[in-house]
DNA sequence: GCCTGTCGTGAAAGCGCTTTCATAGTTGTG
DNA sequence: CACAACTATGAAAGCGCTTTCACGACAGGC
């Protein structure tokens, strides 16, 4: 350790570096000094080896690119970087065996927390791995030692879509449910039935089509939608990006939004401000989501229990459900 | 070291592990077998203490949830952990401050080699760090000992979509040109003007209109130029965030496309299938050249000279000019 | 059959920190 | 004023690996 040429004992300037104890004004200035002079800096792996602890926490999402998940970063990153510890994400891409990898490998590295974005690996390994170090998980709803979840109410905000067509006097709406193991799908789609049910209008299978949660695959199940002849006014896509490819689809049809089909998505991307029409969409604040589960690691850690509640969903009206005044609309953050 | 239990010194193991040197076969079978049966995983932290390598690659990005870059980083992790080795993405917010923090952070933790896409610190500080550690970089041509740079060709990218337009008749092309500051832009408008003159038409500089690499500064850009009463026919935006920004604000003027106006963006985003219509625009497979940089990396640090290619520029034809068949189009990769 | 080469292996010295443990110095209390 | 209770500091023992160095074993060449 190069600042103890500079007077003291290594474990005098470890102690200072880390606040471990408490450290006389007068040797605080000398080692000070020299580590300016020195131009010093910590090395992390070393105090790694050395102390059990990297300061960094594992953050596992499943798709790096995903527009979506990226704000969620964006939210960890942020707070992450203002307590002093390093994120290091890598991405699962929905495979539990992908995920395991990326769990091994960051429990290697010695992580002192890891934060999944809706982990596709089931409860019990989850609470598993809690039991050796701080974990937090979002997507889901799950209680347990070292472990912390943070679930949007998908319900909630489907129903709050449902009804907003309904209440534009929709009554043969389209669901287009996503993919059907994902959980976020099964409760956006009872949201969508409760809001039915809740008006009066008979639930029918036939407006209900899966789907990949990418454009992709609301383009197909669309196009699935209208080659079965089943009518309806409206769509509600279980994400945006499935509502960008519904669109394409109808558009291909020569169907205008909001004239022929209203079109409802679900997460609020910050495209969706910009799509044409912009779409009305379910506000999914992925991002304060992130910061609240990265502050939920570092509470953690502290071996604080952690409470947190994740904000309310919204529902963001625009263009494409022909009932929102046609003016400038402000963009989200 | 736990495997040493089971027979042999700690050395051989290392050699082993490591493919440092020959192990006899049976010492081999033996220390095989003692890992199995112990779990034994190595400790990167440690390894990476002892050996002053860390099989790490530290990835500077400037937006974590950018579409664009999302994808390049997609490509990095790609190969990387295919190489053995794990990516430490982070992010520069195109700030040259943050990138020199990141760049420090990722130092102190010993990366083996560094990738900046795009990066916002000049050349010659560019070239020092390339002489500590394997350094590739991004949208910038620089040579240099320890240092590999891939560009993609804004220059031809931006001639291809200026001169599409030409072709299909257009003579009043609008230019949003993007940030000033960013190198991606001074090269497409060169491309631009290229196009322009190549073709016998005057450059006429209350066409071109700056605007944040974003779609917020695509529709400002947009509005300003409307509002400025310069007559166009048809735009060029430097990016397709910005192309989209352009279309919103075009759809609130009432003007359509193709019809009123004829509109090409830059980068062929992934959604850029998926606007209404279909987007043309160059595609710029970035994660390809993600992809590439990763491998250029590896073959830094193993003391090869490297000498990459940023894939050609094409230009994806789809329905926003009014020339390409309104037809099914196919998902870029 | 002696000497030089090559090969597999073990012993031991770190890598740059943290952290007990021990020590000296200081203050408090009956 | 002696004894306990702190407090600030140093010495030294690791954390779990890699790597140099040295050593014995065996091969080939004169």
């Amino acid at each position: 350790m190069v600042a103890q040429a500079a007077g003291v004992s290594p474990s005098t300037v470890s102690r200072l570096l880390n606040g471990t104890a408490r450290v006389s004004p007068e040797k605080r200035a000398t080692i000070e000094v020299a580590i300016e002079a020195l131009g010093f800096v910590v090395n992390p792996v070393a105090s790694g080896l050395a102390g059990g602890r990297s300061r960094c926490i594992g953050v596992i999402t499943q798709a790096l690119s995903s527009p979506f998940y990226g704000n969620a970063l964006l939210g960890i990153e942020d707070v992450l970087i203002g307590a002093n510890y390093a994120p290091l994400f890598v991405s699962g891409h929905w495979r539990p065996r992908d995920e395991q990898r990326c769990i091994n490998s960051l429990l290697s590295r010695r992580v002192d927390g890891l934060i999944i974005l809706t982990p596709s690996l089931p409860d019990a390994e989850l609470l598993a791995l809690a039991r050796r170090l701080p974990l937090v998980v979002t997507g889901r709803q799950l209680t347990g030692p070292g472990l912390c979840s943070l679930d949007f109410d998908n319900h909630a905000g489907a129903y709050l879509a449902t009804e907003h067509l309904i209440r534009l006097g929709h009554r043969r709406i389209a669901f287009i449910k996503g993919t059907a193991s994902h959980p976020d799908a099964t409760d956006r789609l009872r949201g969508y039935k409760a809001a039915l049910k809740a008006h009066g209008i008979a639930f029918d299978p036939a407006l209900t089509v899966p789907g990949k949660f990418i454009e992709e695959g609301g383009e197909q199940a669309t196009e699935h939608l209208l080659a079965s002849g089943t009518a309806f006014t409206a769509m509600l896509a279980a994400n945006d990006q499935m509502a960008y490819g519904a669109a394409l689809a109808l558009y291909r049809r020569g169907l205008r939004i909001p004239d022929d089909v209203a079109l409802v998505g679900f997460d609020d991307l910050l495209g969706s401000s910009y799509t044409l029409p912009p779409l009305t969409s379910v506000r999914h604040p992925i991002q304060e989501i992130g910061r609240q589960a990265a502050r939920a690691v570092t509470a953690l850690i502290q071996g604080q229990v952690c409470e947190m509640q994740a904000p309310a969903p919204s529902l963001i009206v625009r263009d494409s459900c022909g009932a929102a005044p046609s003016v400038r609309v402000s963009h989200p953050v």
